[in-house]
DNA sequence: GTGATTGCAAATCTTTTGCACTAAA
DNA sequence: TTTAGTGCAAAAGATTTGCAATCAC
């Protein structure tokens, strides 16, 4: 996790102006352990705390932070986009029944073997999900 | 790749109805080699061979194949589903430029070391993507 | 000031649902 | 017949977009 007090220098870099709006989800985001986010949730949270945000907003500020690099993006649910304030190499839990996710370290899962990648493509990364169901 | 004659008495033994929209879109699916689909794209497909069918049953019936396990779903992109007519454990590339998926045969990739599972939990499946992009 | 950013509401896209109609058993 | 399955159109949910108002520089 980066601390939050070097957000404001990682958006001038990026020419990202430091918003009232993207300062207030980025203290919301990083100020803190590592999480989770879906837009919904961020939202539903900035407003809980009395800051003014629209949820298209959250959405640009999500997308902004991931393609700066402050964020990235994880896939494991075909309906819903979440973000992952862990930007280090590392895979998931996704917990099918509550829709939350854990981080696994990346020490914790090792791919030995790896394919060939198809020519002419380059390697973007490396996704695993390991998905688990609440034992009933 | 599952035959297509065995398909009838797949459902049959799952208890749906062989419908000529469900033989027909098991046709497209399964008379061949194994392939990756969207509703959408089936849908189209069916049109295209004069296959009147709605894309609500398009949609049912990808789900219901896949309940019984002639399809398994592939979570790849969080906008749209994909349905894999190969049901053996494999992984899976995905072309982030074209949307296009290929399979990793089971083979190809290893995961040796696996993190332990949160207690309470049981393991459902695990999922690696290797997310590339086509060189410019 | 000027251009980036925001908010809002409308639009878009994928998927699901309700319900009358049709077809399999 | 009886019950499952289908089509359609409407609804739902997530996300994006257009544009006028607002803010950072």
């Amino acid at each position: 996790m980066r601390p939050y007090s070097l957000v404001l220098e990682q958006l001038r870099s990026a020419g990202l102006r430091p918003t009232r709006q993207r300062l207030a989800l980025a203290k919301l985001l990083f100020d803190g352990d590592d999480r989770h986010v879906t837009a919904e949730l961020l939202h539903g949270e900035a407003l809980q705390n009395g800051i003014r945000v629209s949820l298209a907003t959250v959405y640009n500020t999500l997308h902004q932070f991931t393609t700066v690099g402050l964020l990235s993006e994880i896939v494991v649910d075909s309906q819903r986009s979440y973000f992952d304030t862990n930007i280090s190499r590392h895979h998931h839990f996704y917990f099918e029944n509550s829709g939350r996710l854990e981080d696994i370290c990346g020490e914790d899962i090792i791919v030995t073997q790896m394919p060939t990648l198809p020519s002419g493509t380059s390697l973007n990364r490396v996704d695993v999900v390991v998905r688990v169901n609440d034992a009933a």
